[in-house]
RNA sequence: GCCGACGUAGCUCAAUGGUGGAGCAAGCGCUUCGUAAGCGCUAGGCUGUCCGUUCGAGUCGGACCGUCGGCUCCA
């Protein structure tokens, strides 16, 4: 059987037990989803928990009394006459839209909805069910539109697969990146600096400084050059860019004396000025500009989340000149780029997708239609499969999105390949061909890790906290057994130092045992505990978060083990959790 | 921004409209111990902020700030 076919006809069953609960209710729409399934209610109180209750009851007894779902195609004039003499004005609205002469309903008991089906058999047949939770939806997912009442529920064949999803929800709940950011210590978002802003204790910032380290090697190893703009440009560019017509509701823009200023959302102008500040040859291109670029944005309020979703955020930014003929070979290499770094950090699948013009846009048609075929024979040539969204890429080009999947296999939006024709036309770069000619370049926008805050609130929840080796911002706990052996673990320490490991000292008069626990807690890879006999032979007992005890071995060796493992990076404790 | 829920010690949570408590964490002391929690004492609060109702507000009402679940939007 199909979920899907499973979950939309518990929707049904959903709708039919609220409207005999409460008939006054009017029907909005109810599809499956990823995980399970909705239905749009319109009525003027929300559901409350009790109510769900009441509305899982009554649903566990339609399904009891097992009755056939049928379906009947009448033509579109009867349903209007159906769903009138029903009072649902939403199916009206939907019959409004429909194109066709003739209509599928489907009935099961007393209850009858608009539906393209297909639907189970019976009633009986959804085996497990759960009702989740409710929110308000805008009607037809427009902001503008009346906010109904949604109930969201899953479905499954059997009881055991629901209680399989429901413990991945509770492990998700673990993971959760804002509780294990606050309680080991990565960063806090605090009311008295302001939603969505971010600040980085020493953990979190050891991990942002590890991960930008990497990313910027790795930019120049790949023929990138590093460039750095400021934080705040006049206004003037933001008109010229197009971002002050397009993009407005989400800058802050402020006076200095009676200059008028924004705070930039986006990095780009910086990278064009600086390829507009000289007469560039098409021998220079591709040029590839490369910063660690931190943006501010004005995000609405209701949609802020954790470290997902902020409002001043660090992006890896590069912007890729380069002839038209380049722009296929620098998407690959971008795509790469973006595949290799994400192996490293230990997450194995993405998926892709590809977004097209938008109303809202600039630039002419011919180029927007060339951009996105290069897009697309750079994602063929690569033989990986993508989604398309139409109408979702940004205002000045269609774009590449990947999402990253992580440990439980969710999506996370991070990369992005944006092609631009329209900006370098705005702000007239050129380069001079081989005839001497000048010639307008294309630009890609790209980001690999997408923004830093993003791409580490993934890691947390994708390793649990418990970072591999070479992300963790410390990697070894050392683990004096008496005060005896104090001195010489910090001694251990500054060896440890000089190697480029990141220990820490546990000095507490406390037991082992206890020190073990919390280092453990904390999430920390390697322990070295170190008594009496440790001292004798400079020696280490080494226990790790992952394999437990490993017994004793010699100081140099431990420094060569973690050497070893720090080198080869990549996903160490995957998955691992508590 | 919109709909709803929520906001009590650093954290997790108690407190029929009538004197705000506990565990963990912290500080001090004792303990010097071999692979996931040793013991005792101490301190910690204008109950998110501001108005209002009331003899009396953590508790009831309103506004604001913020968080959470969604919608819309997005790196």
């Amino acid at each position: 059987m199909n979920l899907e076919t499973l979950r939309h006809s518990a929707s049904h069953i959903m709708a039919d037990a609220v409207k005999q609960l409460y008939p006054g209710v009017k029907l909005g729409i109810g599809p499956a989803i990823e995980d399970g399934f909705y239905y749009d209610f319109d009525r003027k109180e929300p559901f409350t928990p009790e109510e769900l209750d009441k509305v899982e009851k009554k649903m566990r007894q339609i399904i009891k009394e097992d009755q056939e779902f049928t379906k009947e195609v009448i033509s579109k004039k009867e349903a209007v006459k159906l769903f009138k003499s029903r009072r649902e004005p939403y199916k009206l609205g939907l019959l409004d839209e429909l194109k066709a002469d003739e209509v599928s309903i489907y009935r099961h008991g007393k209850f009858v909805d608009l539906c393209k089906g297909p639907h189970i058999k019976s009633t009986g047949g959804v085996k497990a069910l759960k009702l989740l939770s409710v929110a308000g939806a805008y009607w037809r997912g427009n902001e503008n539109n009346t906010m109904l009442q949604r109930i969201y529920g899953t479905a499954f064949e059997t009881e055991k697969e629901l209680e399989g999803y429901l413990k991945i929800i509770e492990e998700a709940k673990k993971r959760d990146h804002r509780k294990l950011g606050k309680e080991l210590g990565y960063f806090t978002i605090q009311n008295d600096i302001g939603a969505g802003l971010v600040l980085y204790h020493p953990r979190g910032a050891m991990l942002r400084t590890i991960i930008e380290d990497y990313i910027k090697k790795e930019h120049i190893r790949r023929g990138y050059q590093l460039v750095i703009g400021p934080h705040i440009l006049k206004s003037d560019i933001w008109v010229r860019s197009g971002h002050y017509d397009y993009y407005k509701e989400n800058m802050y823009i402020f006076k200095i004396e009676k200059q008028e200023f924004a705070i930039r959302p986006m990095n780009c102008p910086g990278h064009m000025l600086v390829y507009k500040s000289r007469i560039r040859s098409y021998r220079e291109l591709p040029l590839r500009l490369f910063e660690l670029g931190t943006v501010y944005r004005n995000e609405k309020s209701g949609v802020l989340h954790g470290l997902l979703r902020v409002r001043g955020f660090t992006q890896d930014d590069a912007h890729i000149f380069c002839l038209k003929e380049q722009l296929e070979d620098e998407i690959v290499g971008v795509i790469d780029f973006v595949a290799e770094t994400l192996k490293v950090f230990g997450f194995e699948d993405f998926e892709v997708e590809i977004s097209t013009r938008p109303p809202k846009s600039i630039g002419d048609e011919s180029d927007w239609e060339e951009a996105t075929a290069a897009l697309k024979k750079a994602l063929d040539n690569k033989k990986l499969d993508y989604k398309i969204n139409e109408g979702e890429g940004a205002f000045y080009g269609p774009k590449i999105d990947i999402k990253l999947k992580d440990a439980l296999g969710r999506p996370w939006q991070c990369a992005t390949i944006q092609c631009d024709f329209a900006l370098p036309d705005r702000f007239g770069l050129v380069y001079t061909d081989r005839d001497g000619k000048r010639v307008k370049p294309v630009m890609i926008h790209r980001v690999i890790l997408g923004s830093i805050e993003r791409f580490i609130g993934a890691l947390m929840e994708h390793y649990a906290g418990a970072f591999p080796l070479w992300l963790s911002p410390e990697q070894v706990k050392i683990i004096p057994i008496t005060s005896s052996q104090v001195d010489f673990s910090r001694e251990l320490a500054s060896k440890l130092r000089e190697d480029d490991i990141r220990p820490i000292l546990d000095e507490r008069s406390v037991k082992m045992q206890k020190k073990i626990r919390d280092a453990e807690l904390e999430k920390i890879p390697y322990m070295a505990v170190v008594g009496e006999k440790e001292v004798r032979a400079g020696s280490v007992s080494v226990r790790s978060k992952k394999d437990g005890d490993l017994g004793v071995m010699k100081i140099e060796e431990f420094i060569k083990k973690l050497k070893e493992e720090i080198r080869q990076k990549g996903g160490g404790l995957y998955g691992k959790s508590t």
